[in-house]
DNA sequence: GAATTAATTGAACGTTCGTTTTATTAAAGA
DNA sequence: TCTTTAATAAAACGAACGTTCAATTAATTC
């Protein structure tokens, strides 16, 4: 056998991407094999090498592509003149949104960092820390003005990412709590971490709602 | 060669453990093998199998003790009388000191769920769930009373949870923070989440720090 | 319709994996 | 001291790993 019939690079492609998110996601890098992924692909181990040249670049990709997006949809809402309070709940918010749409993606960039090598990983933590920068920004910002009570910006954005990423732990679709719900939410929790005085329903520019649920 | 000088089955398994919580929360359960941790212990891949029948057995072990011990360090300060304010700040300190202390079996514990078999697995999320309902409690207590402002305890809860167990990716012993100073950070970032009026310094019982500090 | 390119297969490479078996030596007990 | 038991080494097992290569066929181009 040989070159199938109706067969696609664009699509291989594709298909071996979301595959690989998905089987890496549920079961880790390390324990699935390139012959796994072939196969639920639905090709031959080899044919994949055609669009990756190695495993770990196959990964390196996702996780690349994924932190490039998590930033440009940051810059998409951002608002970038408002107040403090504003901007925290439009990130907060962004952030919840992109992670629970694309949970596969984001497991597998929080699990796998220690699958590669040096120079990926720093490419990776580089555009992690750009990322955090900005909620860096915000948090010093409203302490700046008097809007949040923080002692320690850096801790408090750690604390806050951490909990905001968590929300993938345990979220599933189709349960008791929306997206929106979810959101307003952990919203509302991270004003009260952050020592906001103002009402959280000013805040909200319900950007992403808007686009996602469009 | 065979039996060593010196060898001993309580210190061979005991450097097993150490051995293995290092490897697995550095590389990842999937990724060490057999015979690097052997060489890191400093003997043959064969006496492993002398104290764990299997590999997965051997990371089960770890998990469940691990868990076993949180459970246990929680009920040895839980101050069960106690207004729940005073309770909650008992649980994140404990939680904190004892997840920073054993970074990496915690590393282990949270990363490597996905390697068990489904009893095992089972087993471990029993342990999980089980400590997690007494933060659940305590969140439901104070909303009870009044003292906390919480409408969903359980999400609530997971936030706590992420947060506070989120420190370990990030806190390294010798840097600018130490662990009581980074307990009493996150202390008061939970305090405000939960929406509670009083002060923090009331609810501070301070048994964990004597006790680790001793 | 012939030539070229794109896409894939099937087989094979050497390596490493978890695990088992057997033999061997140190330590402990009689 | 002799016997037994505890602890380990050394070698080997079949299976699976990531990856490569040559052959083959579908689609495209001329």
């Amino acid at each position: 056998m040989a070159r199938t019939t109706g067969s696609d690079g664009e699509k291989t492609e594709a298909a071996i991407r979301a595959a690989a998110a998905d089987l890496i996601a549920r079961y880790g890098y390390e324990a699935v094999s390139m012959r796994q992924l072939a196969m639920q692909v639905g090709v031959q181990a080899a044919a994949l090498y055609r669009y990756f040249p190695t495993k770990e670049e196959l990964l390196f990709t996702l996780m690349r592509e994924h932190m490039e997006e998590l930033i440009a949809s940051w810059e998409s809402v951002a608002p970038c003149g408002a107040p403090a309070r504003r901007r925290l709940a439009a990130f907060v918010r962004n952030h919840i949104g992109f992670h629970i749409e694309r949970r596969h993606a984001t497991h597998v960039s929080n699990m796998e960092l220690r699958s590669l090598s040096r120079e990926r990983l720093t490419a990776i933590l580089r555009l992690r820390t750009a990322y955090e920068k900005e909620l860096r920004q915000i948090l010093r910002d409203g302490a700046g003005d008097g809007e949040f009570q923080i002692e320690d910006p850096v801790l408090t954005a750690m604390a806050i990412i951490q909990m905001i990423t968590g929300v993938i732990v345990w979220f599933r679709p189709d349960e008791r709590l929306s997206v929106v719900e979810v959101a307003d939410k952990y919203h509302l929790m991270t004003m009260r971490l952050v020592g906001a005085r103002t009402h959280v329903e000013e805040d909200n520019v319900h950007a992403f709602d808007e686009v996602r649920a469009g």
